[in-house]
RNA sequence: AGGCGAGUGGCGCAAUUGGCAGCGCAUCUGACUCUGGAUCAGAGGGUUCUAGGUUCGAAUCCUAGCUCGCCUGCCA
C-alpha cells in the first residue's frame, strides 16, 4: 500500500516555499470550508495509446503531489474507452512510467472499462429521464447538422423518439444489431447553445472492430469521454478532476451529466499544458517522429517521453523539480529546455560519480616517464559528497587527451595545452609539451610531453600554478566505449515555425545525435552497470545505454553537458572575427 | 463572427486580494577552485497588453478596445 502518499506533507512541495498555484488554492479553500469533508481525492487519466511524455509528467506530479500534500489519494485510471485505439501494450509501460516518477497508486487502480455496467444503467436513466435519444443520422448528417460556430445547429429528426421508442433503439445498439455509424445515443440538450459540445453530443457509439482489450466482445457500444469521464470520476469520488484548458468548454457538459444523473459531482479544474522549447509534445506528431523512423522509438534518448529521458539519464527527481518549479497556471507557456537541463545537472551534481573520459583522443607520449611503469593515482569520485569515497586509476607513459584540450595556436584565454605550455593532469602530474607530431596531411596526430616527477597526485612542490587541469586516460588500461552525443531534436526553439506547406519534421536537427567511437575511458567504466549515469569531468553527464551497452562493448549516452564557460568565451570570439 | 479562457523583465511563475512589482531559469561581472564544473558575491533587464475611469494610492476594481489560445470527431 502507499504509505508514502496517506502522508500529509507541506502543500508547497518539498524543498522550501515555492507560491501556491491556484489549484492548491481552490483546495485549500475546499478543506477551509469542509466542502469535501476534509477529502482531497485526485486522478491520472492517461488513454493507453502511447506512451507517456514529459508533459504527462506535469499532470502526475500535479495529481500525486496535491494527493501527498493534503492527505489524499490519486487514483491511476485507464480511460480506456475506444478500442480502436487503445493497446494493452501501453497500460504495463504507463503504469511502469508512473511509478519509475516515484508515484503509487496503492490499491486504485481502474479502468474506465470496469464502469462499462454502470454507465449503460446510467444511459437508461437518462432516456428514461427523456434526456438521451437514439439518432439514426449518419456522422456525416449530424457533422452538417450540427451548425457552426456563429450559426445554431438543427434538431435531429429522431430526437423527440418515445421513450419506449429510444429504450428498445438502445438495447438494440448493445445487442450489435446495427451496423458501425448506424446510430448513437445523443444527449438532448441544446441544438442552439453557443457551446457546441452542448449540442446534443454523442454519449454512445458502435465500434464492432477490434475487441476491447479488458471486456472483448462483450460491448459494441462505448461510451464517448465527454459522458465517461465525469461518470468515472463519480463513482471513484474524485473531489478535484483535474484536466487541460482544451476541456475547459467540456467542462458544461461534465456538469450536466453529473447534475441530470444526480450522483457525486466532483469539480473538474483546468490548467495550462506543458510546452517545451525545441520539442513536439503531441501524440499525433510523437507517433510520427517514431513510425517514420526519424528516431529509433519510443525509448529513442532524444524523444521527451519518459521512456527516451529515463535513457537519457535523466532521473526522476530531476523531473519531478523541474515539475515543481514550472508552477501550473491557465496560461499557455512554452518552458525554457534549459530549465529541465538545469534540474538535471543540479541532481546529478550531487549524486553522479566522477570519472575521465576521453571522447576525442589525442595520443600523449610522456618522454621522460620510465616505459613500464604504471602507477595507481588516488582520484576522488565526487568532491560533492565525501562519503563516495575514491578510487585508483591507472597512469603511464601513453595516454590520451581531448582533442579540445590542446591548440597548436592557443586562441586568447585558452589555457589550456598548447606547444611549450604546462597543465595539470587531473590527480596525476603537471605536463609540459614539448613537440607537436602530425600526419601527412598535417592533423596533430601525437604529442610529446615531459612530466615533472615533483607533482605525482597534482600539486606542485614550489607552488607553481598551471592554468588548466585537463583529464586523460592511461592508454594501455583504457576502455573503448561508443558514446552518442545529442542534441535538440529540433533546430527550432518552435519545431511548427515552417514555411507554408512543410511540417515540423522540416525542423528535425540533422546533428541530433552524433556517435563518437572508440572513445576512451578509465578501466573502472568498463564495469559499469546499464542506466547508471556518471559525470565524465569537465564534459557532462553520460548514462550507460540500457539498450545497447554489453560488456565489451560499451555504449553511453549524454544525458547533458556540463556548464561550458570556455565554449561561450570561443562563441564571442568566432563572432568577432566573423 | 459566436462561446470559453489567458495577457506581469528574454522564458516560466509570484505579489498577504487596493499598499515599496518579487522569485527561478537565462544573460553579464567578479571571487574561489586540482572539473573553464560546483560554490560564493554582485549587476543589468518592467509603460504589469492598450486607452480611459474610480481612488490618497491600481498588476489588482470599472469601461472600452487589442492580441493570443481553445472549440464545428461517432478522438481523448
Amino acid at each position: 500500500m502507499n504509505d508514502k502518499a496517506q502522508e500529509p506533507c507541506a502543500p508547497c512541495g518539498s524543498g522550501g516555499s515555492r507560491p501556491v498555484d491556484f489549484i492548491r488554492k481552490i483546495i485549500l479553500d475546499d478543506m477551509a470550508s469542509g466542502k469535501w469533508g476534509g477529502k482531497v481525492i485526485t486522478r491520472f487519466p492517461p488513454e493507453p495509446n502511447g506512451y507517456l511524455h514529459i508533459g504527462h509528467a506535469k499532470s502526475i506530479c500535479l495529481n500525486f503531489g496535491i494527493a501527498a500534500e493534503f492527505g489524499g489519494r490519486c487514483h491511476l485510471r485507464f480511460d480506456d474507452t475506444n478500442p480502436a485505439k487503445e493497446d494493452e501494450e501501453y497500460v504495463e509501460a504507463i503504469k511502469e512510467d508512473v511509478r519509475w516518477l516515484g508515484w503509487d497508486w496503492g490499491e486504485h487502480l481502474y479502468y474506465a472499462s470496469d464502469y462499462f455496467d454502470k454507465m449503460y444503467e446510467f444511459a437508461v436513466a437518462l432516456i428514461r429521464k427523456g434526456k438521451a435519444y437514439v439518432c439514426d443520422l449518419t456522422p456525416e448528417e449530424v457533422r452538417r447538422t450540427r451548425g457552426t460556430l456563429t450559426e445554431p445547429g438543427v434538431e435531429s429528426p429522431y430526437r423527440n423518439r418515445s421513450i419506449e421508442e429510444n429504450l428498445e433503439l438502445f438495447e438494440r445498439m448493445r445487442a450489435g444489431e446495427f451496423e458501425e455509424g448506424a446510430r448513437t445515443l445523443r444527449a438532448k440538450i441544446d441544438m442552439a447553445s453557443p457551446n457546441l459540445n452542448l449540442r446534443d453530443p454523442v454519449l454512445y457509439r458502435i465500434i464492432k472492430a477490434p475487441p476491447h482489450h479488458r471486456t472483448g466482445t462483450k460491448w459494441c457500444i462505448y461510451p464517448m469521454y465527454d459522458y465517461a469521464h465525469p461518470i468515472s470520476d463519480s463513482l471513484e469520488g474524485i473531489t478535484h478532476s483535474i484536466c487541460t484548458l482544451e476541456f475547459e468548454d467540456h467542462r458544461p457538459l461534465y456538469d450536466w451529466v453529473l447534475e441530470e444523473l444526480g450522483i457525486h459531482h466532483s469539480q473538474q479544474i483546468e490548467f495550462a499544458r506543458l510546452n517545451l522549447t525545441y520539442t513536439v509534445m503531441s501524440k499525433r506528431k510523437l507517433h510520427e517522429l517514431v513510425r517514420g523512423g526519424y528516431v529509433s522509438g519510443w525509448d529513442d534518448p532524444r524523444m521527451p517521453t519518459l521512456r527516451g529521458l529515463r535513457r537519457r539519464g535523466y532521473t526522476p527527481e530531476a523531473i519531478r523539480d523541474f515539475c515543481a518549479r514550472i508552477g501550473v497556471a491557465k496560461t499557455d507557456s512554452v518552458v525554457d529546455y534549459q530549465l529541465l537541463e538545469h534540474c538535471l545537472r543540479e541532481d546529478l551534481n550531487k549524486r553522479a560519480p566522477r570519472a575521465m573520459a576521453v571522447l576525442k583522443p589525442l595520443r600523449v607520449v610522456i618522454t621522460n616517464y620510465p616505459d613500464d611503469q604504471v602507477e595507481w593515482l588516488e582520484a576522488i569520485n565526487n568532491p560533492e559528497d565525501p562519503s563516495a569515497g575514491t578510487r585508483l586509476v591507472p597512469f603511464s607513459k601513453v595516454i590520451y587527451i581531448d582533442q579540445d584540450d590542446f591548440r597548436e595556436v592557443p586562441p586568447p584565454k585558452y589555457y589550456r595545452l598548447a606547444p611549450g605550455r604546462e597543465v595539470r593532469l587531473r590527480y596525476a602530474y603537471f605536463i609540459r609539451c614539448t613537440e607537436v607530431v602530425k600526419d601527412a596531411a598535417g592533423n596533430v596526430v601525437e604529442l610529446r610531453c615531459t612530466y615533472d616527477p615533483a607533482t605525482r597526485g597534482g600539486n606542485a612542490p614550489d607552488g607553481r600554478k598551471v592554468k588548466a587541469t585537463i583529464h586523460w586516460v592511461s592508454a594501455s588500461h583504457a576502455a573503448n566505449a561508443e558514446v552518442r552525443l545529442y542534441e535538440h531534436l529540433f533546430t527550432k526553439p518552435d519545431p511548427d515555425d515552417v514555411p507554408e506547406g512543410e511540417t515540423f519534421l522540416a525542423n528535425l536537427n540533422p546533428n541530433s545525435l552524433i556517435v563518437l567511437r572508440d572513445c576512451k575511458l578509465e578501466p573502472m567504466l568498463a564495469e559499469a552497470h546499464p542506466g547508471t549515469t556518471f559525470q565524465f569531468e569537465r564534459v557532462g553527464y553520460f548514462c550507460v545505454d540500457s539498450v545497447d551497452s554489453r560488456p565489451g562493448a560499451l555504449v553511453f549516452n549524454r544525458a547533458v553537458t556540463l556548464k561550458d564557460q570556455w565554449a561561450k568565451i570561443e562563441k564571442k570570439l568566432t563572432e568577432e572575427s566573423s
